[in-house]
DNA sequence: ATAGATATATCGGACGCCCAACATTTTTAT
DNA sequence: ATAAAAATGTTGGGCGTCCGATATATCTAT
């Protein structure tokens, strides 16, 4: 959303590693991969300079770690992500469930 | 959990504005009520340097608007402010509608 | 072997978010 | 009238996110 010509308020950026480790948590996957998924849920596909700086400080943090894998390095969670992602996922629950469990639209 | 002594990875900051028109499509209020409202779902209350230059922000754009009543000013959200709040929330719930999904604990 | 596609990576700049601290105005209590 | 409380507001700095541009290495066609 943000270089869209719209009036851009609620650029909405943001969780963009939580959604990383999320993703994570289902499969591993290397970054353009990583970027695809993501580029489904946003709209847009993040850039290479999104992307790939956000990997890195995650696996400095030791969240997710990669094996290289042909021309792609894969990424799988450990466990300290996966506790992360718990944690992460407490927080955002309780800070928007309700927002989107009213709009019907998500309705299970 | 920006300022918390754990690991702090995977932030969560971020949607203030979001929030913010959304807590505002529920009721009209002023600045502390929205920040207290913000609080119970963060956990920690925001900071005035926080909240204060959003709402100007969101005013400014023409999202929400302003009246005066006695010691504060109350906050209702706008038509435009209407039309964004839908299409951010059209947006956030392609990106995050599963995951919240997935978790059981926001179960219907 | 060469060209194109794929994947990774870095840099500069911009912006929203966020806090801590400080300051001001207005209401309320004594 | 004076003090305390409530609400608004500003400033400075830091961080995560994000893009566009640029670069490099590696597979895969031809």
């Amino acid at each position: 959303m943000p270089k869209s010509e719209e009036v851009h308020l609620c650029d909405m950026r943001g969780m963009l590693s939580f959604t990383i480790l999320w993703l994570l948590s289902k499969r591993s996957m290397y970054g353009q991969e990583l970027a695809t998924e993501i580029g489904k849920r946003r709209g847009e596909k993040p850039n290479p300079g999104t992307i790939y700086p956000a990997l890195k400080d995650l696996a400095s943090h030791g969240l997710i770690e990669a094996r290289i894998e042909g021309r792609s390095s894969v990424y799988q969670l450990t466990k300290e992500g996966a506790v992360s992602l718990a944690k992460s996922r407490e927080y955002f629950e309780r800070a928007f469930g309700d927002i989107l469990l009213e709009s019907g639209t998500v309705a299970k």
